[in-house]
DNA sequence: AAATCGGGGTG
DNA sequence: CACCCAGATTT
């Protein structure tokens, strides 16, 4: 392509005009002052599919309780779970626990991309991420904002199926722009770059420091780049229960297995399923207390919650059931909406 | 390649 | 509501 030829032969004068704006307008974030390999793994596998704003408490939480690998490779998979709660996709917490003990098992710290791309829960962007911030590594980061970024930059029109697979059409392009001087700074000033300028929706390009090398810019149609097939979202409903135990005001809760694939000990109000009951039944009109909302990837989900009587429960009670006193409701598992929803119908009760 | 992860912000 | 976010892993 053109545009991209183009912007390869300009590589330098790019690079320049990025790592300048980059150190002149980067935002202060906890993992930039006073950086560790550790704050920048954790906060990388914080960021995986989740935007800064939304993790910043946790990981200043987080770096309370556990200052460092020792700290993290000594905790209980529960404890490490548990601090995780409420920002969702609670494998990159398992991941991140694994990976702490598996390099305080090693005789020296991996250096390099390759022997980064072995350890759990990092990938082709993580790897790269840790590996040129840390270590000056040459490796360029290919995530969603540097997707958007080179898709303008070349006004690549190119029709992908998803982020994933436009990424990997674009690391060459990644790689020809890479500054091999400050490999760390300019993956991260990409990345700035494309979260405060070179936003998917509205990009500032009046104020951006690589207009004069973006060929969407000139063409006055950034937003058009990059070109995604769009998402299906699939809607489903989950009927479920709001039941207390009158002689002590305990909770009934559905707990996973902490083995299983999905939801790994976690917390849910029990839905008919769990209960046996015909989701039918349970949902009768004149028991419902609210109807809550959420989304998760391909799934959005309504889910009505209707009081029941402990007098209407099946029995036995099911495995997996369980009542949880009030007092011990924050010490278990549970998803940051379900916490929500919980809080929300005890101080109505 | 496509599905899964039971989150959350934003226009 | 639709789409995206400093993605990785499993099927």
């Amino acid at each position: 392509m053109a545009a991209a030829k183009a912007l390869i032969a300009s590589a330098p004068e790019f690079q320049a005009a990025l790592l300048g704006w980059y150190r002149a307008h980067r935002r202060r974030l906890p993992w930039r002052e006073e950086p560790s390999l550790y704050k920048t793994v954790v906060s990388e596998f914080m960021l995986q599919q989740t935007q800064v704003k939304t993790m910043l408490p946790y990981f200043a939480r987080w770096l309370d309780a556990l200052p460092g690998f020792p700290s993290l490779a000594a905790a209980s998979e529960e404890e490490v779970v548990k601090l995780w709660e409420g920002l969702g996709y609670y494998t990159r917490a398992r991941n991140l626990h694994k990976l702490a003990r598996a390099l305080v098992a090693l005789p020296e710290m991996p250096r390099t991309r390759d022997a980064w791309l072995e350890l759990p829960g990092i990938g082709p962007y993580t790897s790269a991420a840790i590996t040129s911030i840390a270590f000056g590594a040459p490796a360029a980061v290919v995530d969603g904002n540097v997707v958007r970024i080179l898709a303008r930059l070349a006004a690549d029109g190119t029709a992908w199926r998803d982020t994933t697979s436009a990424g990997k059409d674009l690391t060459p392009l990644a790689d020809a722009l890479l500054n091999h001087a400050e490999p760390g700074d300019h993956n991260q000033a990409m990345m700035e770059l494309g979260a405060t300028v070179c936003t998917r929706h509205n990009p500032l390009c009046t104020v951006c420091p690589v207009r004069a090398f973006c060929a969407a810019c000139r063409a006055g149609e950034p937003e058009a780049y990059p070109k995604l097939a769009a998402k299906v979202i699939e809607a489903r409903t989950v009927v479920r229960a709001w039941c207390r135990r009158a002689t002590d005001g305990a909770l009934l809760l559905h707990k996973t297995d902490s083995s299983a694939r999905r939801l790994a000990g976690q917390h849910e109000l029990p839905s008919a399923e769990h209960l046996g009951l015909d989701p039918s039944a349970l949902a009768r009109k004149d028991t419902l207390l609210a109807t809550k909302k959420r989304g998760i990837t391909r799934f959005s989900f309504t889910e009505p919650i209707h009081a029941l009587e402990p007098a209407g429960l099946p029995r036995p009670i099911s495995t997996g059931l369980v009542w949880v006193a009030p007092a011990e409701l924050d010490g278990v598992l549970m998803s940051g909406p379900h916490r929500r929803w919980v809080r929300e119908l005890i101080a109505r009760a």
